[in-house]
DNA sequence: TCTTGACTCTCAAGTAGCTTGATAGTGTAT
DNA sequence: ATACACTATCAAGCTACTTGAGAGTCAAGA
């Protein structure tokens, strides 16, 4: 008969630790003492406190390993159990190693920049959601608005006519953020359900899309920056850019531009 | 103004989330209603939130986060923090490589034996210790109890007379297991403090050392099984035997040498 | 025999970062 | 008027323990 201190000596884990199995029912004492509740256990449960720990360090939590302990397993249970284990594991190991990615993209960035970057990339999912567009090719930069405001005004004055409330409007750009004529713009406004559309106005619904995004505060000029964090960070985590990116007004006010917000999704891919 | 449910899925958070984080003080809204209560949060608040997802994912708790957020923090703090969590992360990996290592070299192992095997080898550290030994020398195999036992009880006459307390035998094998003529084996009882020894008896200090452990029960005739084990785990885990092996005599009954309960350590090193 | 110190007991609460559920009030579209 | 989508505040639950308080037990030494 062993005391608690030394069977937790002998199996090095703690006292408290084997009074906690305890009270799961996972290793009951073989005795314990009436009237002082002192914990009795024998050298043959050694053991079985060895393999507790083996299933632990494998992934099982506790109550699975009470029923395995219980229950005798079939060798093809347990295969498949191990099996399930080995599969978690590999995937803790991948996302550890995509976060090393990122932290060291991190670190190079402070070191490129010399302080705390700007823009955080975050790795999102798009829902997939319903939208009406129209689309137009913008022949130099500096007429974006004169282009795209009619274009947004008959998406809306489409909705209007159809009683349809409009849900958030987001621009995509079906080219790279580096090309500055003759862009081809679709300006777009999230709906709630599917419309017949018309010539000029297209309804479709955008499916659910991975996105890396980084979220931008006032003057568009200062956009450059945000693209350019985004691209950094697709190519440091091992992601490719699947399609054409998006801007998602947040808050937009055309009389304080400073204070607008805007969301830029880049659609990705693990390569 | 965004409320609270319309700010979670810009942030792709959970709305009890956004409250916990409110709670914290980590991200107030900036508005409350002192009526309802409703929580309004702004669009330039997207980025924070960002951040503070960003730092999540780097592996720092909320409580640093906190800090880092309110304490714009130098270029240099910000390094050595992302190095540290670097090292954390790096560490992680290669813990969960182990794992998959341990976890694969199992399924092996039911696969060979088609069942649970017996024995599971757990990794510990066996503490320093003071010990009083003999070393004696057997010529074959089945002599093993005609010298150990004269040997442990020189030990033992040894520790009567300076009237110090045995706290436990193991012995140490000076060669391989799978060695049985002329093994070279040291008879040892632990004791509480240093004492001189005698030219029969020495007595010092046995270091810290990390040990692969299984624990047997019964016969001594299948130790075999034990030690075979052993040696899979040390190979398929990437260790290597650094030092003689020990036998602990957990529980050890002449009379009934079928109850008794030894555990196998071998001494070994990461390569 | 008494004391000391090591050991044991049973609660109860704390850990991190949320999730789930109960119960109730608010806002808006039909 | 009604429905239903949204919001609020608690409280408890999750995992595998750890920490601490307060009290009893046991063996060795004076």
């Amino acid at each position: 008969m062993i005391k608690i201190g030394n069977f937790a000596r002998l199996g090095q884990v703690s006292v408290a630790t084997l009074r906690y199995y305890d009270e799961m029912d996972l290793l009951k004492p073989v005795q314990v003492d009436t009237f002082t509740g002192y914990r009795f256990y024998a050298a043959d449960q050694l053991p079985v406190l060895n393999r507790i720990l083996a299933l632990k360090d494998f992934g099982f939590s506790l109550d699975q390993i009470k029923l395995m302990l219980a229950n005798g397993l079939s060798v093809e249970q347990l295969r498949s159990m191990l099996t399930v284990q080995r599969a978690e594991v590999e995937k803790r190991l991948q996302e550890e190693q995509a976060r090393l990615a990122r932290i060291e993209a991190r670190l190079r960035q402070i070191t490129l920049e010399d302080k705390m970057p700007k823009f955080d990339v975050v790795l999102k999912t798009a829902p997939a959601m319903w939208v009406a567009s129209c689309r137009v090719t913008i022949p130099t930069n500096d007429q974006v608005p004169a282009y795209l405001d009619p274009a947004y005004a008959k998406v809306y004055r489409y909705l209007h006519e159809q009683g349809i409330k409009p849900r958030g409007n987001l621009t995509i750009w079906h080219q790279p953020a580096d090309v500055y004529a003759n862009e081809d713009a679709e300006a777009m406004v999230k709906i709630d359900r599917s419309l017949p559309g018309t010539n000029d106005v297209k309804v479709y619904e955008l499916p659910i899309t991975r996105v890396a995004s980084v979220v931008h505060q006032g003057d568009f000029k200062e956009f450059v920056q945000g693209h350019a964090a985004l691209m950094e960070w697709v190519d440091s985590n091992g992601y490719q850019i699947v399609g054409p990116y998006r801007e998602l007004y947040i808050k937009h006010d055309k009389a304080n531009l400073l204070e607008s917000t805007t969301e830029i999704q880049y659609p990705v891919e693990k390569i």
